[in-house]
DNA sequence: CTGTTAGCGCGTTCAC
DNA sequence: GTGAACGCGCTAACAG
């Protein structure tokens, strides 16, 4: 079946300790020798056996990589970086998806442990109450959080709340002082609620009284509350979505009333996928770099020692400016 | 560190043989035994460890997945399948993705026989000439093709050509007959070029000209080609596209144009990717079930023996209607 | 620089 | 129904 290194090294005329040492340590033999193995390796077809290296040198060159879902192309993209740095470094991935289910989020534990991963790369509903980061500091593995922020937890993230903030500050230059923002479920989500937050903030820098949070519970929710927002007489002008998926629909919202975008509403998502700018009319947004959260992430991870929170990195976030953005004129005030 | 089978033995009084016994093949343990066993592995928080199983075994509980990339949601959601029936079936998955690359296609083959795995699901860009699938017959790897259709491979496919053909006839039941179709590199992916023979047979069977296919070959294309045919002075009034992301570009481009969708130009994609739904207009577009064909891919792969090309599943496509079709209207003919 | 040796943790005979 | 012993393929010591 599948060769072995013993018969690399009986062709080549070694022990099985040169060869294994060719491909792990190369610097430790001989070039001539090294030379020597790579040739049989090849025409052997020769790959080493990960699983016996594993138990051997208890290194399982593997790390587990826990998101919400594929199906948001946030993390899709994210996910493509991750995979990228893994397998430059070497490493496999384990990959799972908790479909933003507690229970899931739970199970993913012992997923994990089986596959002895070396640590995890993950995303979290809420950083401050995540059972299954509860689960992984207890068991001592080493991990970073990727777009939660947590002070106390190593993360890599962009500044959600500066970030959203500056784009109140920029509908605010347009002209616009009516800003409104839709959310998912700020209980469950740590990013939501820092999103909302910088909403607040930035509202209450510019003299204006921040909204209340349209909330949208679910994944495939149900649009009631920003209905409600944009049946008001006095409705807004320009709405901020928590990430882009939610400001697709808002588009969708919109249009279903009748409303023109971007003549009489704004709309900026956050998170910057690629799909936004392919749109009609493209989405303005607060763009993330997706793939590098994961390449940094994973770097971090395997960057040697277990990351502490002080490792944390912020990326640099900016506002990709499409068609879903105008100055405010005399028609947004219905 | 990690709990091993010998702690469990000791502590529940039993050798490590009934132990591994009580987890791999339950009904040769004493239903007793088997119960202390369970309480004391549990209380351990023991995880069987899969490596020094998998050595032992031979069998490695792992399945590799090679996919073009996750950017697009077709494969994203795909993915989804595949890891749930995976999960379920205790498979872990090394994913890999070849960006529509050879040479990563290439380099795949070492990756998953590194990591022992058992089978792979993938989809490759043409199954008639795959250096990656040439390797994995090679190897006696048994593997399924997801989306690829070839009468010699096991596959799990909607039958696209017919499903093309089917939109046309859609099309031309609301009038429309100069109609055209746009896809990707046709070279490259036999998916393409079997989406434009149901193009082409539709036409035919209707007793209309197929039109050469506006061919955008890269990922992030120009859109020259397509373009080209909206320029043209009787150009067509309904346009098929060999993709969902695809169909995205041309709404965009119809836009610029100054071309109004759906009055002055209908188009359908193809993979009914769940976004495509969200948009405005929605997408009218040829629906296949991607968690399915994953989900299927899995389940014929672990089913037992080697999947073999009379094993491939046809799954039913659907074309899920939306707001980028209209029936042809004086308009419509510019 | 290279060879020898001893397990890593588990599944699998074969006895009992 | 259960236990003892072997070895899967490899890496990590140590010797040379």
């Amino acid at each position: 079946m599948s060769t072995s290194i013993h018969q690399v090294a009986e062709r080549a005329g070694v022990s099985i300790a040169t060869v294994s040492r060719a491909f792990n340590t190369p610097d430790a033999v001989h070039s001539d020798t090294r030379e020597r193995i790579a040739q049989v390796a090849r025409a052997l077809r020769y790959a080493p056996n990960r699983s016996a290296s594993t138990l051997r040198s208890r290194r399982s060159r593997t790390i587990g990589v826990v998101l919400p879902t594929l199906l948001n192309p946030v993390f899709a993209e994210c996910f493509e970086g991750i995979a990228q740095a893994s397998c430059e470094a070497g490493y496999a991935i384990v990959p799972y998806t908790t479909e933003y289910d507690l229970e899931r989020e739970r199970r993913a534990i012992a997923w994990l442990r089986e596959r002895s991963v070396e640590g995890v790369v993950l995303t979290v509903a809420n950083a401050a109450n995540s059972p299954l980061l509860a689960e992984i500091t207890r068991a001592k593995l080493p991990y970073v959080l990727l777009y939660n922020r947590h002070q106390e937890r190593p993360c890599v993230s962009v500044d959600q709340t500066a970030a959203v903030q500056e784009s109140v500050t920029y509908l605010h230059d347009l002209g616009h002082t009516r800003i409104a923002m839709a959310t998912g479920s700020l209980d469950t989500s740590d990013r939501a609620q820092q999103r909302y937050d910088g909403y607040a903030q930035g509202m209450r820098a510019l003299g204006l009284t921040p909204l209340a949070a349209a909330e949208q519970p679910f994944m495939h929710a149900n649009t009631d509350a920003l209905n409600a927002l944009l049946l008001q007489a006095k409705r807004p002008t320009a709405l901020i979505c928590s990430n882009d998926l939610l400001a697709v629909r808002a588009l969708r919202t919109a249009r279903t009333m009748e409303i023109d975008v971007p003549r009489e509403l704004s709309i900026v998502g956050f998170d910057g996928i690629a799909l936004g700018a392919e749109l009609t009319p493209s989405l303005t947004s607060i763009s993330q770099p997706n793939a590098e959260i994961g390449r940094s992430g994973v770097e971090l991870l395997l960057a040697g020692r277990t990351p502490k929170p002080r490792d944390s990195i912020t990326l640099a976030h900016a506002l990709r400016l499409g068609e879903t953005v105008a100055a405010r004129t005399s028609q947004s005030s219905a």
